[in-house]
DNA sequence: TTCGATTTTCAAAACGTTTTAAATTTCGCA
DNA sequence: TGCGAAATTTAAAACGTTTTGAAAATCGAA
């Protein structure tokens, strides 16, 4: 491996004239900037990470932990966000170190990653109300960039979608085709995101005047099973008149609605409007659905060039607050929605208390 | 953060001997290693990586990358794989670096690791037969340890489980049971360990003079879905006789057996023997099975601490031929295999051309 | 010319550790 | 008491970079 030395005393320079040249310092003489350059190209000059880590403190890598939960719901999303991630840190030179763990207390993997002293800073995925790890981490003074949004302090950096305009886009689009029986299959509520979307669900239907039952609004893993189950149960008629329409948190769960509405006859949109979050994974493409899917769409790839960017703007020394940006999913109409069936236009006939409003970010 | 040179002052000792006090070097005074370390305890001194990595030479990281394929069969196993990297790499304090790439040709996204020139070495999973990233790798003499085996060169490190065994055990036991029509469920056949395992059932079944029938030797992505649907054609009747036992690669694909006999009625082991490989995943815990899983058994997170140790061995400077295991899978029989039932006893009738025997990794 | 300003280059320190070679201390024994 | 050997400690170099403060070179104008 070449070294500064090396060229420099190829050419006859000193080593820091030679940083400088290739460091594109204004105070060195385009001539010589350009002969070093030479050098440096036909030796194949690679600078070492590990000695300029050491002179400037950092060490260009961040952290990232992820949790094994039984129900392995964040793998779909989880190598996706990892693939992104990736790249974009490549982009600003810095390097993704994982580790994964399922230790009760969520701040003891942040803790033992740092112990080992060589991270600038992490990046929190998939917050839940409140998040322990951002207190811990904002304590600590260690730079991180939360995906998504979590109440737990004020001046943390985070990038993420506003779910609970998710949530009330789908139920306004809902209720403008005139659907009244709008059933909900949310995403995990000990998740952030899902606690958005309940409260932008709740939001969008009573602004409309209308509940729901507890039966028609549930919560569960993005899987499709889930979806297949829980519409089963729903579409069948037993838990009351079925819903004209169905929300769901993900394009998981709506395959699995579709299914649940082949096997029972329905069709959609005809008999039953569906439509869900897409977080456009390649491997389930809300639009090669039959019908096509409607969907408020925010791909997760998106997400990561921010997320990389934020977290070494933050390392760099910016202000967290600064570094808080939230965006709008964009609203797909497709095939999979249309207007209220003529015999679906009651609301549900009891109405229930709904259930009680939880806590959710700040949107916007 | 305390330095070796807070310590030494404070001492009034050189870092030299403060360093070697840490390091367990035999020269230094009994006495003046515990009074070391009871002020690097009391100062919470942890040794600068960088530093420590900058005269070394080594980076104390190494890399391992995903490729992402469009059925995301590797992801089930992935996480696993990484949590228990992760853990046995941190015993011997190393770090994992991960990239995901989907770069066609495999070898790029190493090369673009390898120009970062942070990384000691890597590990390879899901090796191809005669994989081109070993070559590679072997090539520019980079460190590395694969998951399993490719036939690409000789003298490389590996840590996996014998396939052909795998294969091989499972026939075993049932053509031990009776059982003539035996089918086979593998998995991705671009994969070497599908190869072997292929190899092994072929093997196993010529020794018992049997043959299969294409149709009922088939490869695909290790899902629940490809066992269900895959199953219910083979369970049919359809396609010929159907087997009285089915050979899967996965407790995955037995999941979708399990549904497929179930929907046709077919009593497990009494109608139908199912077997599989079980990779001991938390999620789908074999012996919760209805009945519990007659398997061939080695968790994949057993293999992790041999892959961390193998690969920093190598990086130590060991010989890659002193680092090639192959550990055989446990037989663990359960309730979900039989006897062949009474009127399952005849081999399948026709004998079409089993398919050719398959390139494999040497055995043991 | 010569001076001051500007541009360009340089030597050296710094980052925190490991390791080499040499120096110092301790000890047993004559 | 003194000597050699053994035990213990030390100063200094090394790893490859960035950065500071100073020095040298160049230039324009008086």
């Amino acid at each position: 491996m070449a070294t500064l030395k090396d060229i420099s005393s190829e050419l006859g320079l000193s080593v820091a004239t030679v940083s400088r040249a290739l460091n594109g310092f204004p105070e060195v003489n385009i001539k010589t900037r350009e002969r070093v350059r030479a050098v440096a190209d036909r030796m194949g000059y690679k600078p070492n990470r590990i000695a300029q880590r050491l002179v400037t403190g950092r060490s260009g890598m961040v952290g990232m932990i992820a949790k094994i939960n039984s129900d392995m719901t964040t793998d779909q999303t989880f190598l996706e966000i990892i693939a992104g991630l990736t790249a974009a840190l490549g982009q600003r030179d810095a390097d993704l170190v994982l580790a994964v763990d399922q230790h009760e207390n969520p701040v003891v993997p942040y803790e033992r990653m740092l112990e080992r002293g060589i991270l600038d800073g992490f990046i929190l995925n998939a917050p839940v109300p409140d998040d322990p790890r951002i207190r811990f981490l904002t304590e600590r003074q260690v730079p991180f960039v939360v995906h998504g949004q979590s109440g737990a302090v004020e001046d943390y950096a985070y990038f993420g979608i506003d779910n609970v305009a998710v949530a009330a886009d789908g139920v306004g689009l809902l209720t403008d085709l005139g659907h009244r029986r709008i059933a909900f299959l949310n995403g995990d509520l000990r998740l952030a995101f899902a606690r958005d979307r309940e409260a932008g669900f709740s939001d969008g239907m009573a602004r409309a005047g209308l509940t729901v039952p507890l039966a028609f609004s549930v919560s569960g893993p993005s899987s499709e099973s889930y979806g297949y189950t829980r519409a089963l149960a729903m579409l069948s008629g037993r838990l009351g008149p079925r819903p004209t329409a169905i929300l769901c948190s993900s394009t998981l769960i709506a395959a699995g609605v579709m299914r649940a509405a082949a096997d029972l006859d329905l069709k959609v949109p005809e008999d039953l409007s569906v439509m869900a979050h897409d977080d456009a994974l390649p491997q389930y493409r809300a639009i090669e659905f039959t019908p096509p899917l409607t969907v408020t769409r925010s791909p997760l790839r998106d997400a990561c060039v921010p997320l990389a960017n934020h977290l070494i703007d933050l390392i760099d020394g910016a202000d967290p607050k600064t570094l808080q940006t939230q965006i709008r999913a964009e609203l797909i109409v497709r095939a999979s929605t249309g207007p209220v069936p003529q015999e679906g236009t009651d609301p549900w006939p009891q109405t229930p208390t709904a259930p009680p409003p939880l806590p959710c970010a700040p949107t916007r």
